[in-house]
DNA sequence: GCGACAG
DNA sequence: ATCTTGTCGC
């Protein structure tokens, strides 16, 4: 935690990202009763969000899960994965949240730190933080405050689909996380850079 | 002391 | 996250 405390000082959440011509994906998948991790990353054009290509990578699985803590667990992992493709994306969606953390350094903001690449985090349930209920229709959203904190977004990316909580990993701001997520998204509730990695971290064949 | 608690 | 059977809805 006071590791976590330091390198929060460390976000940026201004832009600063170049023009987004690829987007990833990140997600962490365990095997083995939990001894394995297996971390997935994948590249898709931004435009027609295909894959371009991807990554996976298994390790020793070296830290429990631990609510707040959850960096420690899988970002090795996956900057392993990252390390291992040809060319980084312009900007990178993470499974988990960014900047909605205890101490505003969710899984997102660790990864932003360690690569210094733009990254947004993605979560599909609350850690911290309230909201005004969202309405129904795909695009709204409610703010995710802590405090007198704005600390993301609860995002509808599907009609009375749950929302998504959403929140600026580094290198951007919260309005920009969200239209890069709406841009992310064709028919299901996951943005598909998500959900290309998470097929990956999970499926039992590859 | 009692709940809440990303994946 | 993983395990695990059936069920609801497009």
């Amino acid at each position: 935690m006071q590791l976590q405390r330091e390198l929060r000082g460390h976000i940026r959440l201004e832009n600063r990202l170049p023009d987004i011509a690829t987007v990833g994906g990140a997600d962490v998948g365990f095997e083995d009763g939990g001894r394995v991790t297996r971390a997935a990353v994948v590249v898709c054009d931004a435009g027609d969000l295909t894959v371009l290509e991807q990554q996976i990578v298994r390790q020793p699985t070296r830290f429990p899960y631990v609510p707040g803590l959850l960096s420690f667990r899988e970002v090795p992992a996956i900057l392993d994965a990252l390390a291992g493709l040809s060319q980084p994306p312009d900007l990178l969606l993470c499974d988990g949240h960014g900047y909605a953390h205890p101490r505003r350094m969710g899984v997102a903001c660790h990864i932003g730190l360690a690569t210094d690449l733009p990254t947004i985090g993605v979560g599909k349930t609350r850690l911290i933080g309230e909201h005004a209920p969202v309405p129904a229709e795909r695009g709204s959203w409610s703010t995710l405050r802590d405090g007198d904190e704005a600390i993301g977004a609860v995002l509808r990316t599907r009609n009375r689909v749950a929302p998504v909580f959403v929140s600026p990993g580094h290198r951007l701001d919260m309005r920009t996380a969200i239209d890069r997520v709406m841009a992310c998204l064709h028919r299901y509730r996951l943005p598909e850079p998500i959900r290309a990695a998470d097929r990956l971290a999970s499926a039992t064949h590859f």
